[in-house]
DNA sequence: GTGCACAATACTGTTGACGATCCGCTCCGT
DNA sequence: ACGGAGCGGATCGTCAACAGTATTGTGCAC
């Protein structure tokens, strides 16, 4: 984590935003060339993303970008669930009053988002709100353990982002969720957080029906 | 994961055995010849453990055997009180009428052990019982999210099974656990889950107190 | 045309050596 | 005696070359 650090993340950033799809394989000598570093650098790198679930290795066979099947997608969801429920109980009763502020700011922007049916800044907005849960909470764990899960569903979670209506419905549940917060109330936080997460659990079982039907 | 597993795997069990202990150096030639592999091979193993949160390592300064505050100890615990508890009821949900007496079993050995006041049998009895929910609870997100947890807790879970009358205390929340998962009832066994760890990082906040004490 | 043995290829895994970096220690000036 | 510059040992980071293994493609027999 100290040390390949600069190409792990490069590379991890590759893969998050779509550069490497889902089963690409990716060579050693090739990627390489691509950060101007050693073949060394790189085996480091992959040893790392692979210990995050990002990367797939096999022995003499190489590596390659891991496909999450949606029902991995939905046991990703179900763990970050009680994880950030864990940590919007624990931001209700943190929060101070600036970061209460910066909640509703937040949500103030979510709701013109949807308004102007822009899905981009919609999505963008709400991994801030997520990220600035996890900062209030001040849980370095928990956080560490979303971040991770987060990264290793964010192809079904971009999928999601773009479902006609979800925007809207989600943002009702967003609304819940800083209001108990912003209210100081741990458990209702907690419960709120839980039924949003449940809902996306919900879609994507929608999913693993339809994908796998005829 | 794949390739340095039989080295990573070796390395990870002394850690845990207590072979190095926490703040222990860990140099790559001096493994190299341990464990008798190229010092590529040790360096794999030392990024996989790295990423684990079971081993630190600095540029150019080496690796070590991470050192857990118990204020760490109690984050992690907080954080396997959630994912356990998720653990628990879908255990409940799933168990079958076989793995229902499996789990009776444990707790009836669970039970002889306090009585003959056998805190090591009484310990690796609870390692059996958490894992064999895991198993029956068929998450296999969950499970590889706890048993890393675990493991990072571990040298703290080791100091809590020796405190006196512990076991005692624990086997009652055990054996509510169990009930609760027999009976197949989620929530109670979610609710029965979260109460047992509580009350561990309830002893671990006051070592908190008294290791920072005078 | 089809199936199988076999060779060519491509990539990974490993090794050994070299250069870079950091830490502790000594030495010297004040 | 004290503090800072400089030195040396220890250890990591990187590179290039080689060996090993899986995969692909080819030719031959039938």
């Amino acid at each position: 984590m100290v040390i390949a650090a600069p190409v792990a993340a490069r590379l991890r950033d590759d893969i998050l935003e779509g550069t490497f799809p889902p089963g690409e394989r990716l060579i050693e000598l090739q990627l390489a060339e691509r950060y101007r570093v050693g073949r060394a650098a790189i085996r480091a790198a992959l040893v790392e993303l692979d210990a995050e679930g990002l990367v797939q290795r096999e022995a003499n066979r190489g590596a390659m970008v891991r496909r999450i099947s949606v029902a991995e997608a939905v046991e990703i969801t179900q763990a970050r669930a009680v994880l950030e429920g864990l940590i919007a109980r624990l931001a209700a009763e943190r929060a101070t009053a600036g970061e209460r502020d910066e909640l509703r700011d937040l949500l103030a922007e979510m709701t013109a988002a949807v308004e102007h049916e822009d899905k981009l800044t919609y999505s963008k907005l709400n991994r801030e709100l997520h990220g600035a849960l996890r900062r209030i909470a001040r849980h370095r764990v928990a956080d560490d353990l979303v971040a991770n899960l987060r990264n290793r569903a964010a192809h079904h979670q971009f999928r999601l982002a773009l479902m006609p209506g979800r925007a809207a419905e989600s943002l009702v549940q967003h609304g819940a969720i800083v209001e108990a917060v912003t209210a100081g109330d741990g458990p209702a936080a907690e419960a709120a957080m839980h039924a949003h997460l449940a809902s996306v659990t919900e879609v994507l079982r929608q999913w693993e029906d339809f994908d796998r039907g005829p």
